[in-house]
DNA sequence: TGCATTATTTACCGGTCGTTCAGTTAGTAT
DNA sequence: ATACTAACTGAACGACCGGTAAATAATGCA
């Protein structure tokens, strides 16, 4: 705890942007744009300042990727060491991680949407996709327990329902804005209500 | 009837591939690296020809893309059209839609995963992304109409509700496979069971 | 055979891309 | 003042992009 949160700026040399106003500056535009069609000089350009010093933050477009997928990343493993996520019946395990995930998915928003729109066209890319189905499948696990445990229905492939799943929560970054009417734990109960209990009457 | 399925090919001149196979090269590639990172030189590599041939067939880039994203939002669209979709009661209603919709995610499997790429960065994309919500806005509305009818739950909002559906509808195009295990009929059953009862044992 | 028609190729254009490099500017520390 | 250091700039690079023009090749038909 104590270098993990240590961000003391050096305090030397000329003043300047920080890297993390560039990376969110570069992220925001990815969304928009899409990563491809954002130029080096698009980024740039938002941030006031030359093509080459957005260089001096950053060796290279993709380690702007790899660092906002880390992010996104880091979080939903996140939610995975947790105590909640080992903590009573798999039911309760399982709908602690979906609700954590949801409140990753909210909190990390710009993070989120780029690691879902990943292809797997670079080895950055390749990487990011290989720890999210890692992901996928600590989550099919849980599918799984708490189908053996009866409190999951056992007529339909615990791979399926899990991808159903978060086919489902997934979905939020595509509309989801935190300057909207729904707060993010009001979302997470409709989304989990959803889940669980699905679309008919009760 | 007549004209809509002719396809007779003209049968004169110098034989060469035909627009079909061009567009489906295309989108394959489109696909496997994403629209703009997919160059028209590498579309021409794929169908053995010089990338100027490639323009005989479709005059731009953006033209291909349109023709692909026409089929996916014609097939669903032409799902509301169907009589089972004015038929029987809203719940019976939306079912059919819901199911018509897995069919063509499944059946035209590759138009409509380029569709729910787009992010509207052209005025081509734009069109799209307008069509797509003007069908989405008629699934919400048969939502609200089940809704009334109580057979829908009513404790959250019939636009989340569809946006939830959706999410998890088009999650699909994801992970499915033509030549996987499953069928697509079988997937629709699951799809709709997941969709309706969620994932709780009944 | 020759003509119309369709398909394709070679060569090229202007522009944009990510990246690099040598040098300059604006601060802090002594 | 002077030294030091981080932040930044302008210009250029090679590669590749979408698209075009003009010539050529291969077919059916008269």
């Amino acid at each position: 705890m104590s270098e993990l949160n240590a961000v003391p700026a050096p305090k030397k040399g000329r003043p300047g942007v920080d890297r993390q106003y560039v990376l969110d500056t570069a992220v925001t535009a990815f969304i928009e744009f899409g990563y491809d069609a954002t130029s080096m000089g698009m980024i740039a350009e938002r941030l006031g300042l030359s093509k080459a010093a957005v260089y001096h933050h950053y060796p290279a477009k993709a380690e702007m990727l790899g660092a906002a997928l880390d992010e996104a990343l880091g979080g939903l493993e996140g939610v995975l060491l947790e105590a909640g996520a080992h903590t009573g019946s798999a039911e309760e395990r399982l709908s602690y991680v979906l609700r954590g995930a949801v409140h990753i998915l909210t909190s990390r928003l710009p993070y989120v949407t780029l690691l879902l729109r990943v292809r797997g066209n670079t080895d950055v890319e390749r990487e990011a996709l290989r720890r999210r189905r890692e992901f996928d499948r600590s989550v099919t696990a849980l599918v799984a327990a708490a189908r053996d445990e009866g409190s999951v229905r056992s007529d339909i492939d615990p791979r399926v329902v899990t991808r159903l799943l978060f086919g489902m929560i997934n979905s939020i970054v595509e509309w989801y804005r935190p300057d909207g009417p729904e707060s993010a734990d009001q979302l997470a109960n409709e989304v989990l209500a959803m889940a669980l209990e699905g679309l008919s009457a009760t």
